[in-house]
DNA sequence: GGGAATGATGGAAGCGCTCCCACCCATTGA
DNA sequence: TCAATGGGTGGGAGCGCTTCCATCATTCCC
């Protein structure tokens, strides 16, 4: 059992191998490694000799080598197709690496924040994605062009997608929150108040959480009977909710409430509204969505459609995890989050 | 030439291997690999018969392998020892972080984004990176009692820290921007246009950007022959700022102007200007530091020193990448870089 | 008490890649 | 003419790890 075996390598190549360890616990290579991972079929004896061999050695094992033949690696990616000027200021990003950090610190999984630039770094990333350099990717803040979920589901790796994907939304996972119903009962909730003349300010063209909200507005508008022709676009920040609130109130002067497809966007419509002499609530109400800070720094504070990011992005990531541990036979899957409307003092 | 060696392994392990790439091309796998990896001692033909295998096999190398002989993973991380919440809403990390991914994509290296709770995740943060997981850190935001320096002086990873740290400062490379000279000059321009009881808000005490931005009011201060009792602690939040502001206003009534070691505590201690009504720069003139878009943003906006954080942070990449490129040889260098003053409103 | 489980063990075969080194074949200079 | 160069090439030895499999040593049950 102490008997000193010649070991494969010698201990020059500074920090100590299996090898070294298996020698000093007295074991072989094998049972050496099997101790270190979980211990399965291992001897109380070995298994504590080999625990005291890595101690006195200070031995981690090398994760190249062994991601070699496990074919695993222990990180999964982060991918944001958005300039990255944008995606820090936001606070929707914040929140969804928040939500993943959180479970991936649980196990010892490694994040790697992929940040490309739409069209330039694209192929780039999906060469380094192909290269199995990590197990699995949370796709976050993806547009219609970018064909993102075709892409992924060609190269057969897990991933789990931050809001439906515009297309190949059948060959991929999400986890979304009911954007259609979230702005439905905001709008309801307008309607209910006797609000009657409604405008929205919805997201960009190209975004599936812009579209279901505005659809959803559609539906609570054309259920009362209301005119659905109030709607101006903008690109979810500050400055575009000022200049589609302009245009709004340009175009409809008799406007009595705003429904907001973000926070950010609320905010630029509640300095419009102040500007022009307009109270909030009195002549108009305003309701946003997110509610993730912002809405609570506003005057008036926003009422707002809540989006439980960091939850979403912690549902997400286990169930990228969930994929990456199955490999196969796990089909997509959508996971859709009902969104609560939070009442403040702008309606 | 043509002539096709048997394989050393089958095709059908999933993605091609080496292997399969030498033998379509018709070489060895060591002409493939030489000529794959920048095409020394290759000639056109081999060449050109090694990228059409590779083409048309879709080959694409694997990074374990490779990492596992080369010792190199092509990837370093941005340590961040801090709770999570603070560090996304804060404009300095993502400025970090686009002038770090600035750099590294024009390399081929990724990303690996550690964030650490304080206490709770350092040994797994320090075991991640003793593993020799990436191939060195940018660290970012640290504290005097995290010792970062020392440990990872210890292991001998390449490390640049963004800032200078509090112990170790002598072991370990940096950049950072010369805060004492930044809030002198700020301090001065206040001085030079008759202003003469100056209060200051300093940053949180295990901060030695913070400490500097202090040290170099009081230099300006004592030189003027004014006195320096007007000191109040924040942690470069808003709400801080604010706090501090109010202690400050109320102990020294007759402030004529105030220093702020953040643009974020500066909006605070403006919010409270103008609760107390007093006008700006009319009865108090304020002065920030950062310059990262919150200055702008304030009412009325805000004179301020800028640090150029994402040069900063660019430049800290380059010089973590020639640190891991040299290995060895390279001694400990800090980078100071000069701040500037830039002249708005609130003063 | 004997054969079948059951559990622990080590030998050895790779995982896919890089790189040292020996070799070959043209050149070249003496 | 022959030795000396040198670019191009392939054989083969690892890098450090996991895991299959054969081998024993135990224990158990009829």
């Amino acid at each position: 059992m102490t008997r000193v075996t010649t070991p494969r390598t010698s201990p020059l190549s500074g920090s100590p191998t299996l090898d070294e360890v298996a020698r000093v616990a007295g074991v072989s290579r094998a049972t050496a490694s099997r101790a270190i991972n979980g211990g399965q079929r291992v001897s109380a004896r070995a298994q504590e000799a080999v625990d005291e061999a890595v101690r006195t050695l200070g031995y981690v094992p090398n994760p190249a080598a062994r991601s070699l033949v496990t074919r695993r690696t222990d990180s999964i990616a982060v991918l944001v197709p958005e300039p990255d000027d944008r995606v820090f200021s936001d606070p929707f990003f914040a929140g969804t690496l928040r939500g993943v950090n959180r479970v991936l610190s649980e196990r010892d999984i490694q994040l790697v924040l992929l940040l490309a630039r739409p069209g330039a770094d694209t192929a780039r990333t999906l060469r380094y994605l192909t290269n199995r350099h990590v197990d699995g990717a949370i796709v976050t803040s993806h547009h219609r062009e970018d064909r993102l979920a075709e892409h992924l589901a060609e190269i057969g790796l897990p991933c789990v997608f931050g809001g439906r994907p515009w297309t190949g939304g059948e060959r991929v996972a999400y986890v979304d929150v009911d954007n259609a119903a979230g702005e439905r009962e905001a709008t309801e909730l307008l309607i209910g108040s006797g609000r009657s003349r409604i405008g929205t300010i919805a997201g960009p063209h190209d975004m599936t959480a812009a579209a279901d909200r505005l659809a959803g507005w559609r539906q609570a508008m054309s259920a009362a009977g209301l005119a659905d022709d109030a709607v101006e676009h903008g690109d979810f920040t500050e400055a575009s909710g000022e200049t589609a609130a302009r245009a709004l109130l340009d175009r409809h002067p008799d406007l009595d409430a705003l429904v907001v497809a973000s926070d950010l966007m609320a905010a630029g419509a509640l300095r419009v509204l102040t500007e022009r002499g307009r109270s909030v609530p009195d002549d108009v109400a305003v309701v946003g969505f997110d509610d993730l800070g912002v809405a609570e720094r506003t005057t008036p504070q926003l009422t707002t459609v809540r989006q439980p990011v960091v939850e979403m992005a912690e549902r997400a990531t286990r169930l990228l995890l969930e994929r990456v541990d199955a490999m196969e036979g796990s089909h997509p899957m959508r996971v859709i989050i009902p969104p609560t409307l939070v009442q403040r003092a702008s309606t």
